[in-house]
Parts: structure tokens; C-alpha cells; sequence
DNA sequence: TTATTATATTCACAAAAACATATATATGTC
DNA sequence: GACATATATATGTTTTTGTGAATATAATAA
């Protein structure tokens, strides 16, 4: 079970920190999805990726050539709390509100089901 | 103001992560307390108090020969909500839970007023 | 099968952070 | 002033973390 040292390190980098705050707000986004809004190279977006995957903070789901990433569903409630507390504090800031209007503009894999 | 990334990389280290959640559920210590409560020498405790004075997040008093840290009284709503969050998670937890009995324990400078 | 798109990983390096030790400063007491 | 206690800071070193570039893997399409 992750612990709060664990999980304040996974915050603690700028780019996870994006992303999770994203996801926090989105369901799920691809990598593709995330590599666009962010405006951050692929395989930069993809390793923080497998930090937070690692950690069980994330979780991920292949859907054909697409690989979603959403929160993982085994997180406790204070972690909830925590990302929900830094969220808050991410509104009207940038690149945070920037990231987002550029996730709802994505027109990438769209219509997909699971 | 003190921005997301900056408290996020201020709590995401385990000393530094252990003094606010103290700090969170004691109003204020002294550094020696912290010392003491903690087993961690002086000057780690001091650098890593310096930390987190630096960016806002403690106000440090002085009372006589003592320093007593304190959540800032400035910090934001968002950041008391990260805070619980992550107390939240250290409950039960070791090393949290005893430092919290050490500190409840400590009989060093009591009934100072200010 | 070859090509294309999406994603992950490896590697060598650079930058940042934490550390222990030593020392400095501030306060209080004699 | 000399000394003791409390706290802060400076220094040199080690550890950790993040990075770009190159490459590997997986799915899909032609």
C-alpha cells in the first residue's frame, strides 16, 4: 500500500504533477492526449507515466493502439483528498488551466469504448 | 504566493513531511522538541526547517532562547486541504503515530506564554 | 511482410537535493 | 566577560532525480 512519503514524491516532479491534476478532472487520457497538452516530448511524458503506474497511483488500460491512464481505483481516500487539496490550488494558475482547455479541444481518440 | 510545485516538492521529503504533519495536529514546537520527538540531529532538523520557512509554509517565533515553528498563518485553504490529506494517511503509520506520542511526552519548554 | 503509429525503455549525463561535520550566532546565566 | 544552551549556516561530498537521444516493443494498416 502506498505510502504518504511515496506519494509525495510522485507529486513532487512538475510534469506528474500536471498530469495528475488533469486526471483528476478528466476520467481518462491517453498518452498521445496527455503528450499534446502538455506540450512535453513522448517519452518524457511517458516515464513519469511509469512512475506513477508503478506506484499504483495510476492505472492504465490498452484500448487498441492507445494506452489510457486514469487514477488508479485502489486509492485510498486521503489520497483523494491530497490531489483534490492540490487541484484547488492549480485553479486560475497556469500551466494548469492551460492544459486543460487544451485537453477539451483534443480531438484525438474520441468516441472509443472500452 | 506560494505556487503548487513548490509545496509539493517542500512535503516531498520524509522529515520535512513528518514536521508538518506534527504541525498539523500540535500549533507550535520548539526546534528541540522537533529534535527530540524526531531522533534527528539539530542541524537536519534546522536545514530542513529553513526549507519550509523560506517558502512560507512555517512561521518561526522566537520566545527567549527557544524557536517555535508553526503552520504560516497565510498559507492558503488548498494547502490545509493537502495537509489533512496527507495526515489523514499517517495515521496508524509509523514513524507518525510515535512521533506524535514523543512530542505529547516531550516536557521541555511548557507553559512558556507568549 | 513492410510500414506506420503509439508507447515504453535504456543509457550516459547533468542537475538538484540531502547529508554529516564543523562552525557561527544569539540568548541567558553566573 | 566567560560559559552554557538553542538554533542557524557553511562546506565538501554523496545520493537521487530528471533529462534528451536513441532504440525497442506492440498494434494496426496496407
Amino acid at each position: 500500500m502506498l505510502t504518504p512519503e511515496e506519494f509525495t514524491k510522485a507529486l513532487s516532479d512538475e510534469t506528474r504533477l500536471r498530469i495528475l491534476v488533469l486526471l483528476t478532472q478528466m476520467d481518462e487520457l491517453c498518452v498521445c492526449q496527455l503528450t499534446e497538452a502538455l506540450d512535453i516530448i513522448q517519452p518524457k511524458i511517458s516515464r513519469h507515466l511509469a512512475v506513477l503506474r508503478e506506484k499504483e497511483i495510476l492505472l492504465d488500460q490498452r484500448k487498441g493502439q492507445w494506452i489510457f491512464y486514469r487514477l488508479h481505483p485502489g486509492l485510498e481516500k486521503w489520497c483523494h483528498t491530497t490531489l483534490n487539496g492540490l487541484a484547488r490550488g492549480c485553479e486560475n494558475r497556469q500551466p494548469y488551466t492551460c492544459d486543460l482547455e487544451k485537453t477539451n479541444r483534443s480531438n484525438l481518440p474520441e468516441g472509443l469504448c472500452s
